[in-house]
RNA sequence: GGGCCCAUAGCUCAGCGGAUAGAGCACCUGACUUCUAAUCUGGCGGCCGCAGGUUCGAGUCCUGCUGGGCUCACCA
């Protein structure tokens, strides 16, 4: 493999140290940043860490390592110093040869395949509800992560589990056969998801009812006297009591949880309930996962993996990692790890939340055989998946090390947190709906592809759309609590999904005019303007931040990437003509390099589910 | 109370020990007979939460403080 430029750059550098100051040349660190814009050149060496070695003034080695570099080094066209920074310009040979041999290819900043496979979760929803702008985030954070890394080599697998068990399906249930009358999603033209949420959401409301009229009685009133505080109102207490009410008095909690009890007994009728409205909530998820773009290679249950991990308790306590109480629960002592104590069984040997989790990891690697698995679960839980990758690193799992929680913070509204009591919950699918709406609008306005059929139209506003609400969540970093404005998310303009894609439109538009152009006087084209060293420095740069993007989970590196891509296309386009440009070398080479930018914004866009349409 | 995270322009966010702290939005402004103006040009806007420390150099690292969030279940 060739030499990158940094590394030619940094073995230059120590030559000159070695030659110039008769002083070890191997061991200084040499600093080596991207030159800022408003300077010359690209690659800039930041000499004050040299000082004491050459024992001279900053500028004074700038001006003598640049010297040296520019006559040693072929790729070394030219330097400036500034200030103790050595700048210094690639020649343009080099940046010309660069530009017509990898980015124009297919697959530019695709690593070759590593041999290693790496699991990741994302999404894993409740059956009870549909999908919201917290599990957008999720899906996009998951996918795009996904993405990277097998561009980055590794062999990817998509997971999700499905939290299909428990109480809050059983609302749904109990709501349905009580008050649904035989409705189906088909009888009343629903989508399937959200058919079984509205029965969620019935359930509460008539158990607010019952609870309301609970208030009024005997056993309320005494309730509220007995254990109500002084000065507090009723209404205040009887809003804290509500999940106490619902667990020790509620006919309609009692009746759940006796669902639930049947559930777990295997009762025939419960499980075919269960069977058919969670079916129906597979193919409302469904529907929306298409819609995103995304899609699993497996999905686990919980229905499946709650009875899993008892053989991990047992693996532990004969490691003496995990211990036996008097009343016979089990637990691990974590205090060293300046984690907690945690139970894993109770006392009546029935298992919890983490005591699954670790099965479904053995799980996942009898599955794939994965060193690395990667959760995308919100922050809320960081502490339970430092718990949990601690306890496999006790057991000695064989990818304990390999384990990565991808946190991110809570997505919220300019009124504040989502709360579905409050009604605030904004959901997936209208999302979608709203943004595509609002791309519909603006291409009304611009009729720019009004000679397309109706259906191409329709696929190029739907990309547009979806591209506006990806491009405004996968823009800011996963660990920071993010403010979404539904206002800003459907905008068009500026640092936006559509400002890429139009960039990446235009590159095809010049294409074809062009028709079938001779690109072979590229290869002569000598003299770069400032603007097309600024494209082919941004895409020299591509491969190395894919790398670094999935290494540290964080797609918004590329996103910021693509951005400043396409804000360098338009700048050039504006500024320079390319199918009239002053010669036929410089007719080829723009040519080539805007089948570069947009090779590149192609697939920068594509590791984050983005599309790009051809015309807009 | 312990642990973790966050605080940068009016708003939403970049900035991962280096130069005069950057974008977008909003507001003001100029440019479409041109390879598509979902674009481009110019302007406005900052005690980088506060106080110390380390360093040739700190928005960035360390300590303390203030404000906000999450968490510390034999819940999931």
């Amino acid at each position: 493999m060739e030499k990158t430029l940094p590394e030619i750059i940094e073995a230059g550098v120590k030559a000159a140290i070695t030659d110039l100051y008769q002083a070890d040349g191997s061991s200084p660190e040499i600093t080596l940043q991207s030159t800022r814009r408003e300077f010359e050149g690209e690659f800039t060496v930041v000499t004050f860490p040299l000082t004491r070695l050459a024992r001279k003034k900053p500028d004074e080695i700038a001006e003598q390592l640049g010297a040296y570099l520019k006559e040693q080094v072929k790729e070394i066209a030219d330097y400036n110093v500034i200030k103790g920074f050595l700048n210094l310009v690639i020649a343009d040979d080099y940046w010309r040869d660069f530009l017509l041999d990898a980015p124009v290819k297919e697959g530019y900043g695709n690593s070759p395949a590593n041999g290693e496979t790496v699991v990741v979760e994302f999404c894993s929803p409740n059956t009870n509800k549909p999908l919201h702008l917290g599990h957008v985030r999720n899906i996009l954070l998951g996918w795009s992560s996904a993405q990277m890394l097998e561009a980055a080599g590794y062999d990817v697998k998509k997971v999700e589990i499905i939290n299909d068990r428990g109480i809050a399906i059983c609302k749904s249930m109990l709501a349905w056969q009580r008050f649904g009358e035989g409705a189906t999603p088909q009888s009343t033209g629903s989508k399937p998801d959200h058919f079984v949420g509205n029965y969620y959401v019935l359930f509460d409301k008539k158990f607010q009812e019952e609870y309301k009229v609970w208030q009024e009685t005997a056993e309320g009133k005494n309730v509220l006297a007995h254990l109500g505080k002084e000065g507090q109102s009723a209404e205040a207490f009887f809003k804290g009591y509500s999940k106490k009410y619902f667990n020790e008095y509620s006919v309609l909690g009692a009746d759940a949880k006796a669902m639930l009890f049947k559930w777990e007994a295997g009762d025939a009728d419960v499980r075919s309930l269960w069977e058919k409205m969670n079916n129906w909530v597979y193919e409302g998820y469904e529907e929306t996962y298409q819609k995103f773009g995304v899609y699993f290679d497996k999905r686990y249950y919980e229905s499946n993996t709650y009875v899993l991990g008892k053989d991990m308790i047992e693996l532990g306590l004969e490691k003496g990692v995990f211990a036996k109480r008097e009343d016979g629960s089990i637990f691990a002592d974590l205090t060293d790890a300046k984690l907690s104590e945690k139970t894993l069984v109770r006392a009546d040997g029935t298992s919890i939340y983490i005591t699954q989790d670790l099965g479904t990891a053995r799980l996942r690697y009898d599955d794939f055989g994965a060193k690395r698995m990667i959760y995308t679960v919100g922050d809320e839980q960081n502490h339970h998946f430092a718990t949990l990758f601690e306890l496999l690193k006790r057991l000695e799992e064989p990818y304990a090390d390999g384990l990565y929680h991808l946190s991110y913070g809570m997505v919220d509204l300019p009124s504040g947190r989502m709360k579905s009591r409050e009604g605030t919950i904004v959901d997936a699918d209208d999302l979608m709906k709203e943004v595509i709406h609002e791309a519909r609008l603006m291409s009304q306005e611009r009729a720019a592809t009004s000679e397309l059929s109706e259906e191409e139209q329709d696929e190029i506003i739907r990309q547009i759309g979806m591209s506006a609400l990806k491009f405004h969540i996968i823009k800011v970093g996963p660990q920071k609590r993010m403010m979404f404005d539904p206002k800003e998310s459907v905008d068009m303009q500026g640092q936006t999904g559509p400002y890429v894609q139009n960039a990446y439109v235009r590159t095809r538009a010049v294409w074809r005019k062009a028709g079938n152009p001779d690109v072979s006087p590229a290869k002569n084209y000598t003299g770069l303007a400032p603007a097309e060293r600024e494209l082919v420095n941004q895409l020299y740069a591509f491969p190395s931040l894919v790398k670094t993007a999935a290494e540290s989970y964080d797609p918004s590196l590329v996103a910021m990437f693509c951005y400043d891509l396409a804000k360098s296309l338009h700048k050039f386009w504006h500024d320079h003509s390319i199918l009239s440009a002053e010669s036929p070398e410089a007719i080829a080479f723009r040519l080539q390099l805007c089948k570069a930018v947009g090779n590149t914004l192609q697939k920068g866009m594509g590791l984050l589910g983005i599309e790009v349409p051809e015309r807009m």
